[in-house]
DNA sequence: CATGAATGAGAGTTCATTCAT
DNA sequence: TATGAATGAACTCTCATTCAT
């Protein structure tokens, strides 16, 4: 027993830490924080009730590593995803294929992070997980901008409100309906997205009208936030 | 006693029922549903607390009539915004400011609302109170594509799950934040909407001089819009 | 309303006091006298729940109420039962056979009214009514006694407890088993009981020895009493 | 911790559980099954409150467990009582003082246990709790009249309500008084007994000279008794 | 480290009783 | 006298957390 290296006792640590946090996850997901009974939590995942509390001081502790542990899975699912799409599209056509499918296989686990109460009693730690999980896409948009894949003057912010709060809303529409996600609303995400952020936009479909017309509404569209912006207001 | 007119009594039935619910609310908001205790709701709306269950025979009917209250205030009022506006992106306009407005200034009984446990718990009626409210917005919608002011090929859930999901990404980004409704929000969704499902989207069908002419039309009738706003409205 | 004779007011308050009595003892029966609610007792008296407490004070006055009511039609019914039996044992048979059949019509009644607590909580009255009720069948034993067709030594009490007693477990059995009274259980005590304090006891079937040994026995008996009442103690 | 024998963990709760009952057992006779407080019973068990529910868990259980215990206290006991008493009339002696003595020690218990609502509640529980108890009775009378020493057109039943229900009532009349049991009731009924099932009965099958002879020695039995009561116990 | 029996504060709900009308 | 809405004390049962073993 006490020849036993040491990297075994963390190992086994680790191991029952991770235990602890799916049995938690899928009791907390089946009768919500409030409703999860941490005996239930310590039976499911194999160990005594009071051994729980070697590993997470309190329920909330458990609930925060639960959360940290799925903005983690998310960001770095995020990143691996979209990996090796050069094009501006692609990229965020991976993104949005990962983020879909990752809300729809854990809408529940979505729900039970993003419940106010626990936004309200970590805000910072909130913010800080959004943060580093929507630069995934800043990264890309801005690359896109910068190599005038996109229109240059497309404010990030309000393009990622739309990506990301139309994903999640088509995410829940489909899981209401009983639908299963099979591209229709991804792509659709994308066409909105080139309709509404290409620079060269369907260039080939359209012909040289229609890059007319592009320069056209470009050039509109500055003249729009050249007289929002005259009203000062520090854009975003 | 007799002089008093018949509608006191129902009057005063509705006026507690009316407090318990504001008294509900905002326990519930501050504490969660699990978190709010009774006692404390029937303290804030100044009320015994066996009284409190003479109007809703249990906790889960308290928070069953909020939520229904808060649906029905959001279709009345997004039916009532929208009314008068003739123009498709005038009234989409109209709708997404209510819209963001409104889940702006009770976005905490939106998340009380879309708590998961409440949908699973009742799905039925959780989808009719949707069904319902979005209405307001196919309709807009639908008679849009009629008009042909809206692309014809434009698939309305598709359009809705960007609208309303991206809108509700925004107050949440907003909020998070500590920043204001400004209309830069609601600005951007109408230009993405206009991008995305403006009849200059279908070129093919029309001939491309058909979609020049058209989307150099709605550039020019947001040209005017914008000088419009310029006078009364601070755009962001 | 005025010109209503006085009677007519009394009346109206005898009647409503009757119709609660009967709502209440429907009600305790069928809940039990902690699980009755004086809003159902109210309900089902068709008046609301405050008269009730204009008539009745408090629930246990309600129940002490019921109780009196019981106890009054039962040594009622008693007399009235006996009365003109001039045979002591044709008067016990018409005792048998009311009791047994009063227990078992309203035996439900008649638990409650046992409850001990209520014994306990007020025993002085509990005792004045078993009282009063048994002194009919210590009327008849006793006149029987006077009379020589009873065994002059019997003692009252001792019978009357065989009597009772006896006639309640059989009450009891027959409830239990979902049977009815078929007269059975009253011939078999009434049996028992010329076996025990008949004087010329089934002298045909036994024959000169018999009577004997019936009055051998009944000098031992009195030997015994003289014994017991030799050490004092008033005898009951 | 290791030389504790393994018998001690049981044990502890077995006492454990003893402990609740008995608590339990004296507030429920005290106050009632509803009047009594599930606080109250943790606290004269020298518990906490929650600790009660991991041994019963609810206040119904808690109550089963009791009637439970009495039952089967009170067979037990009357099959020790009657255990060696080989004479018919001897063991129903040694039943009927040990029924007499147990009811009085234990009414309380009894009323709590016949309490019609509990009976309703577990109607066939409560049939075989008592059939098993009054198995004893049956054992006996059976086998005195396959002996003869009991009539043989003597029925059980009829019997066994005389017997239980007599004693009974005898029980409930002597508390009410306020008297202590001193083997009158007993000797009465087993009078009583002798008188309506001894052989003495049925001359025509065995002659008149046994029945007599049978009928005198019990008579001298009784001076017997009576003779040794009068050294040192004060007679009714 | 691990256990799980014990704890006890607290929650939702009921209902006898009151009292303004 | 009659009403019935309002009251609020009290009850059973739960469960996160602790601690002796």
């Amino acid at each position: 027993m006490s020849d036993i290296p040491a990297m075994t006792r963390r190992q086994r640590v680790e191991e029952r830490e991770h235990a602890i946090i799916a049995a938690a996850r899928a009791v907390f997901v089946e009768h919500g924080y409030d409703g999860a009974r941490m005996a239930e939590i310590a039976r499911r995942a194999g160990i005594a009730e009071g051994t729980v509390y070697l590993y997470f001081k309190t329920k909330v502790d458990l609930m925060k590593a639960i959360v940290a542990d799925f903005w983690r899975d998310l960001t770095l699912g995020a990143r691996k995803a979209t990996r090796g799409h050069d094009d501006t599209f692609e990229a965020l056509h991976a993104l949005a294929e990962f983020h879909l499918t990752m809300l729809m296989d854990r809408f529940d686990v979505v729900e039970l992070t993003q419940n106010l109460r626990m936004v309200k009693a970590d805000p910072s730690s909130s913010r800080q997980y959004l943060k580093t999980y929507v630069a995934v896409f800043d990264e890309i948009f801005r690359r896109g901008v910068d190599r005038t894949e996109l229109a240059a003057d497309a404010s990030v912010w309000a393009a990622r409100d739309v990506f990301y709060g139309g994903l999640e809303y088509s995410a829940r529409t489909l899981l209401v309906r009983g639908e299963r996600h099979d591209g229709t609303a991804v792509n659709n995400m994308l066409r909105v997205f080139r309709a509404a952020y290409g620079r060269g936009k369907v260039p080939r479909e359209e012909g040289a009208a229609a890059g007319l017309l592009g320069r056209l509404e470009a050039a509109v569209e500055r003249l729009e936030q050249q007289a929002a912006k005259a009203e000062d207001q520090p854009s975003r």
